[in-house]
DNA sequence: ACATAATATAGAAATATCTTTATATTGTCA
DNA sequence: TGACAATATAAAGATATTTCTATATTATGT
């Protein structure tokens, strides 16, 4: 029962579950994340670790960047997103989220990210 | 996307589980699900409420009871609790809330409620 | 109407969660 | 190899959650 308790408590936060319906497109680096919630890159960081942990999502280093994609063998959490994006369909929050990722890169989300640092 | 927070949120606790899936038997009154839970009788209140508030639950008076049952109009979590039925088959805890609820009615609970109060 | 049965609310303690700023780690490229 | 880019960890504050005990509410049967 604790695996699916955990599986709830990571999806009742906001930015979890965006991050996972954003995961849900195609896998994605820490900074393409932030350029989307607008939270700090450590909040981002712990809830990846959380959602690691329990085995929602998974990572795997690329030249300098660490990619996190959604875990293969969790079927629950597949249906689940499956449904939830259907239900999320007209979400405003979910919408902006998904024309940010199908607009952007991990190239240019790092040059915005070198940019806000240096301000 | 606050619905779907909230309905994650109400099934990432185990007793909030616990409680809805043994709604998904049948209706029960408090003394009901205070036989299975073992915990106070105001921690169960305040669990039935938050449920109540986000849709997840109903209740209704009869005789000196309040009967609490699934919401009728959630389709979403019908749904869910479905999938968690068949994903829990095997977990000792459910079965055993199963079996409890399975056995007792209102009036047992009720009677053995007021002995442990009369200790 | 009163006593009691069933449930709900208030208040408080312990713990957990989310977030930020500051600092550390690690790998890459010049 | 040294500087920097990308991400992770630590420490700390604010808030939320879960639970309990004690008390209140409300309806029912006598």
């Amino acid at each position: 029962m604790k695996d699916y308790l955990n599986i709830f408590k990571a999806l009742s936060d906001e930015n979890r579950l965006r991050i996972l319906l954003m995961l849900k497109m195609r896998p994605l680096c820490v900074c393409e994340i932030y350029e989307v919630l607008n939270i700090a890159l450590s909040t981002i960081s712990a809830h990846l670790k959380l959602m690691k942990n329990i085995g929602l999502i998974e990572d795997e280093k690329e030249g300098r960047w660490v990619i996190y994609r959604l875990g293969k063998d969790n079927s629950f959490l597949h249906e689940l997103l499956e449904a939830l994006e259907k239900k999320l369909q007209n979400d405003q929050k979910i919408l902006n989220d998904r024309i940010i990722i199908s607009h952007t890169t991990r190239e240019i989300c790092a040059l915005k990210l070198k940019e806000k640092q240096n301000i």
